[in-house]
Order: C-alpha cells, then sequence, then structure tokens
DNA sequence: ATAGAGTATAACGTAACGTTAGAGTCAACC
DNA sequence: GGTTGACTCTAACGTTACGTTATACTCTAT
C-alpha cells in the first residue's frame, strides 16, 4: 500500500507516516522503482502499534523502544504512564477547581463558610501544624507556637478582636481607593500583627494583605499552600468577607 | 530587582524572564547604565498575573491579550479554558480506562459481565442502533436491519448458536497457533456470517476477529466505535471469554 | 588586581509534526 | 502522444516555551 491509502485509512497525514520513516519508527518494507514507500501488512500492524500508544500520549522514543526491543517491559511502561496521567489530571482538576474559585471570587460570590472555626483564633493548637512544619520547618513553627503558647488567654482575645479590628477596615476601605495612606496603614498594622505570630504564620497570611487588590492573584497565592493551610486562610477570607457586609 | 532576584522570588528562571522580555509579554520598566533589567513592583504584579494564567495551561500569546487589552473578556476567557480542560480531563480520563483495560486483558483478568444480554442476540432491536446510524449512515443500518427483520425467529437462533459455536472454536483455537488453518477457516466463517448480518454489523465485529492476535489492538480498536457499540461489543467479548472457560 | 557571581545578547536544540516549495510519477482522457 | 489531475518525493522552514551553551561585560569582595 503506498503512503496516502495508508494514511486514509487510519487518519493520519502523509507527513506522519514521512516522519516516522526519517526517524526511524516505521520504516516501509518495499518501495517502487519511483522510490514510491510500500507499507506491508506487517507495516500496518506495527503502526497500529504505535498509534495506540500515541494515543496513550508516549513520547515516539519511548514507543521506538518498545517496538524495536522485545524484552522491554510492557506492563512497567503501563504501570508508569498510568500513574503520569492521574497526576496529570489531579493537575487538571486543581486547575479546574481554581478556575472556578477565581470566577466566584470575580463575581463575588465568596462563600462564608465556618467563621467559628475562625473565632478562637487558636494558633497554638493549629490542625495544620505538621503540614506548616514540613513547609518551613520546625523552628519557624516553633517559634510562633512558643509566641502563641506564651501568650495569655486574655492576651489572645485582645488579639484577635484587634485582628478582626483590622479586617473590618480592610472591608471598609476596599470599596475605596486601595492605594490610600489608611489602607496602607492598615496593611501595616496587620503585618506587624502577624508578625509577631512568627514567620510561618506571617507568610501563611502575607498574601492575604494583598487580596483586596486582587482578587485572582489571591486565588493563585493561596493555592501555593498546601491544601490544609489554604483551608485555613481561606477561612480567613471568610471572616473577611462577613466584615465586608456588615 | 535584577532578574535573578525576581526569577528566585517567583519560582522561575532568569531565560524565563528574558523571553517575556522577548516576546513583550513582560519588559521591565527600567535598566542600569550596564543594560541590566531592572523590574519595579508593578512588573512583579503583572507577572503574577502573568505566571496565574500560565499555570492554567494558557499561552503566552492569549496571557498577553489578556494582559494589554482591558476590554478582554476575563470571564469569558475563562469559561472556555474551563471547557479545555475539561475535555483534557475526560481524554486522560478514557486514556486511564484504556490502560486499565489493557493491562487487565493483558493479565487475562478478563470481565465477564451481562452474557445474557447478548444470549437474545437481537440485532433487529439494537440500543445502539442511533449511534450506529451517525457513525455508519443510515443505508447501512438500514441494509442491516432489514437482513435481521427477515428473519424469522428459528433463523435468529439457528444464527445464534452458530455464532457461539465458532467462538467456542475460536476459544479453543486461542491457547493454540492462530496462524493455523483450522483458526483462519474460523475467522473466515465467522466473517462470513457477520458478512450476512450487513456492513455495520460487520465492521463493529471486524476487530474482534483479531482479537485473539493481540490484545492490545483489540482493546484500541474497540475504543475506535462510539460508547454504547463498544459496550456491545465487550458483552460480546464476554461470551466468548465464557467460552473459553468452558 | 583578580576571582566569583551575575548579567547581556546570540543562536542552536527540543517534539511532533504542519506547511509550503519545487520536481518527478502515474493513470486516464482527448 | 500530450495534457491534466492526483499522487509522490525530498528539503527546509515554522510552531511553543523556553533550555542550553557560548562569548563577552559588569559588579562586588578580597
Amino acid at each position: 500500500m503506498k503512503v496516502k491509502e495508508v494514511a486514509d485509512l487510519v487518519g493520519i497525514s502523509v507527513r506522519t507516516l514521512h516522519h516516522y520513516d526519517a526517524i526511524g519508527l516505521l520504516t516501509p518494507d518495499g518501495t517502487t522503482e519511483a522510490g514510491y514507500r510500500l507499507y506491508s501488512d506487517e507495516n500496518l500492524e506495527m503502526l497500529q502499534q504505535i498509534l495506540f500508544f500515541r494515543e496513550l500520549d508516549f513520547p515516539l522514543t519511548k514507543i521506538k523502544e518498545m517496538i524495536h526491543s522485545p524484552s522491554f517491559d510492557r506492563m512497567e511502561a503501563l504501570e508508569l504512564h498510568r500513574s503520569m496521567l492521574l497526576d496529570k489530571r489531579s493537575r487538571i482538576d486543581k486547575m479546574i477547581t481554581t478556575i472556578d474559585k477565581t470566577m466566584r471570587n470575580a463575581r463575588g460570590e465568596i462563600q462564608m463558610t465556618t467563621k467559628e472555626k475562625f473565632e478562637g483564633f487558636d494558633f497554638s493548637r493549629n490542625p495544620y501544624e505538621q503540614e506548616a512544619r514540613e513547609r518551613w520547618g520546625d523552628e519557624a513553627v516553633d517559634k510562633a507556637n512558643a509566641k502563641a503558647g506564651s501568650m495569655s488567654k486574655d492576651e489572645q482575645e485582645a488579639m484577635t478582636k484587634t485582628m478582626n479590628g483590622i479586617y473590618a477596615k480592610l472591608a471598609e476601605l476596599r470599596s475605596g481607593s486601595p492605594d490610600s495612606a489608611e489602607a496602607q496603614a492598615a496593611i501595616k498594622e496587620w503585618y506587624d500583627l502577624l508578625n509577631q505570630m512568627g514567620s510561618y504564620t506571617l507568610e501563611a497570611f502575607k498574601c492575604l494583605g494583598q487580596m483586596y487588590v486582587d482578587d485572582e492573584r489571591f486565588t493563585k497565592n493561596i493555592d501555593r499552600f498546601g491544601d490544609g493551610l489554604a483551608k485555613f486562610m481561606r477561612d480567613a477570607m471568610a471572616v473577611y468577607a462577613d466584615a465586608n457586609l456588615k
């Protein structure tokens, strides 16, 4: 069979067959006197194999290995590729949820979830501590915990109140100019307060300080942190949104 | 800030920043006397935007449009990209299930489903007829239906029996040499029988005839047909497998 | 003054083909 | 026998988003 016949039969382009010939992936068994490629039945079978693996997104070099070396472990290759696909899919899932969140955010449909979880503001028994340790190291977390632990209950309550006050102020300023001196002052106040909490808390909240500037970046930044911490921060966002509605 | 600072801060390469400069996606606000790029805070913000959309797999040209034209409809772009991602994910899902099937097939763990559905063998009231019509056109389907409709109940039963007999023969031969004259004869018999059923039935079953040759190709071929027909064919496969175990 | 780290431009490489471009081949029709 | 149209060939540039040298400055610290 000549190129176009083959190409039409399996639904690929002539150029693709040329390419496969060029890289030695599929060399036709024969040629006419004029130099036309002639594909045998075996060539067709091999092409089926190639297209099968191609459809699974295997790179052509890998396919070449698989086809040309009988010792190649197909099962293992499939297994490996499967896990790669799973990774890819979960990345796509993440993208989709990020887009959804971005769109909801842009539409102003911020969900007001568990405000309560945030009310206590108990940094000393943070459920995401393990995650934070892995992310920023023991030292930072211990320092933050020591700081929080050294606060009396009254002090903690006072701090929570102060923070909520700042949220309210930020919310108030949100509708106005974000570049005003007032806003800058509120943000600085917030940063300073967070600074007292230790570095990992600060890191985790840094992006929230820019939230009023740009919702999309907020959505992106929040996902830089692990799932647990991201949730934690979204809760903070909820408090913020709530303050915004008062 | 100079290139490396920025690159390290946001976790990309210097080359990437050079590239973004070259294509006019992100031109630094200033340069030193020596020609070093200097990135401003605004540049950083824009970079965040860029990376956000890049993370969502937007092509850089689109990002450039989005950033540089304020009239660009972000929502619409997000919506569009979302649907693209959904497509991509469903393709990946398909790949994964195909791989799974391939591996199960290779291990011989063929699932024996609904044998009953296949027992009646009622081609005249095929639930996948609509699908077949779209795939092979009305003519082929009508011809097949006419053929099946013209058969008496006895004839249909006889045909079912004949087919199952061929399946049994193929199953028997499967363990032996697939290139034997016997196997070829059985396959020809099968094809002839299917041929009597009309073209679309034949098309749908053609690949089954090669099943014993190559499980992977079978798995691939079966997915060329629509979901419904593929299911139909898998049912046929189940009958075959069942015969195989007798 | 010199080493080391950073920066610049320029240009080739990557994966899997798509897309011309120029030229030869084949079968059929006039 | 010539011409047309469909098909084939090789060659080579284009695509995407940078990675990777290579060569040459520039800056800072010792």
